[in-house]
DNA sequence: TCCATTCTGGCATCCAGTGTTATAAATTGG
DNA sequence: CCAATTTATAACACTGGATGCCAGAATGGA
């Protein structure tokens, strides 16, 4: 009912009131209209048309808040990059890598039962739907660069150096596993799955170690 | 000069002439015309009515030798994917999981001389166009249930546990990293990479591990 | 020759994504 | 209150990948 306003709830500067004519709706708005279609008739089968109509604006304006089709998916992941790489540059120096790794991980993976319903719509349509999870690949790509330069400063190397990307890729790989195992299997919080998943890769998948068994 | 004949090389049955018209090329023409075409002026900038000039064809009939435009970089992806699959169930039971797909990783990635150019390019492209690097995660999956089968049977668990998974995807995650880290290294064969990468995780990623450090 | 089979080309269509332009809604300054 | 400026939106046109459909070309067989 009463307008958008930009919702800007962070720390700001100072409140210049904002200059132009106010935005019509905001990306949370739309990406939740857009989840509500995706979910019952299927992401392939709502066009970005559709979501327009749902939302109240025009085709166009949607790709004013969303550069393609599948990122009205993702809702806000760039927030959720930064708590991880926040997570990863407060860690003590002297813990080994891929524990920071999966305790960053892990903690930036937690979620209120409010959240869950809608985290296991995103996330199975992310990792069933072939044009999102072609997609994916390209938010994760800056996941990577998050974890691999993390890695680099640890190593002492450079940020291409092949032990940091390949840290970066398989921790990507083991929460992929985990994810996918929570979305199919209907678990509650992903978080232990995760955990779990990173474990494996810490043992070296050692078949004698407990981990692997439990 | 001489036409196509559908080059089936492999042991077939009882040759029977085929029957109607016969295809006016291959797909190993077509991909090679959109190979030059690609390295020579980019992908994006490449269109599928120009690779199909180039081919001699129409643009309809490209889409029937490769269901998509990112089709055209993989080649005989299926092939090695089953070579993959024989390697890993011709391996013998006692050796652990990971070793097992760190050698049939190894074993299905050396190429000739004469092979790497060509290889270089569909590397370079598959790992640095984002269109590509999105299409890739399709291409992978296929890669992903193959090994994680092979894990499932080994640990005589259902395909989608989420242990058989997590290797795939953790295995997945080291060959990502070192193909990338080849394609921009010009390095010779991508095979000594690879074995480091997967050699780290087998390793657990264990900072006092002389493979890290090498 | 007539027929069945297989492949190709051309056309129409859908949809995601982009550039452009006009217009609406808001603030600032007079 | 009016004009200038700024920001957001809508409407339109256009590109290019992908798909369905159908007519026609090219082959072997009866």
């Amino acid at each position: 009912m009463d307008r958008p306003v930009t919702e800007d709830a962070s720390a700001g500067g100072p409140r210049h009131p904002p200059r132009g004519r106010r935005p019509s709706t905001t990306r949370r708005q739309i990406a939740r209209a857009a989840l509500e279609l995706f979910a019952a008739h299927g992401y392939e089968e709502t066009t970005v048309e559709q979501v327009a109509a749902a939302a109240g604006i025009s085709r166009r304006t949607i790709f004013r808040y969303f550069p393609t089709k599948a990122d009205l998916v993702w809702g806000e992941f760039d927030d959720e990059l930064e708590r991880l790489a926040d997570q990863l540059a407060a860690a003590p120096a002297d813990e080994p890598i891929f524990d920071v790794v999966r305790r960053a991980v892990v903690a930036t993976n937690h979620f209120g039962a409010g959240a869950l319903d809608e985290l296991r719509i995103r996330i199975t349509l992310i990792t069933t739907v072939p044009a999102l999870v072609a997609h994916s690949a390209l938010r994760y790509g800056a996941w990577l660069d998050v974890v691999a330069r993390f890695a680099a400063r640890r190593l002492d190397a450079d940020p291409e150096d092949l032990r940091a990307r390949t840290v970066a890729h398989v921790a990507l790989g083991a929460a992929t596993a985990a994810y996918e195992h929570w979305a199919a299997s209907g678990g509650d919080d992903p978080a232990p799955e995760l955990d779990r998943a990173m474990a494996l890769v810490a043992g070296g998948f050692d078949a004698d170690d407990a981990s692997v068994r439990s």
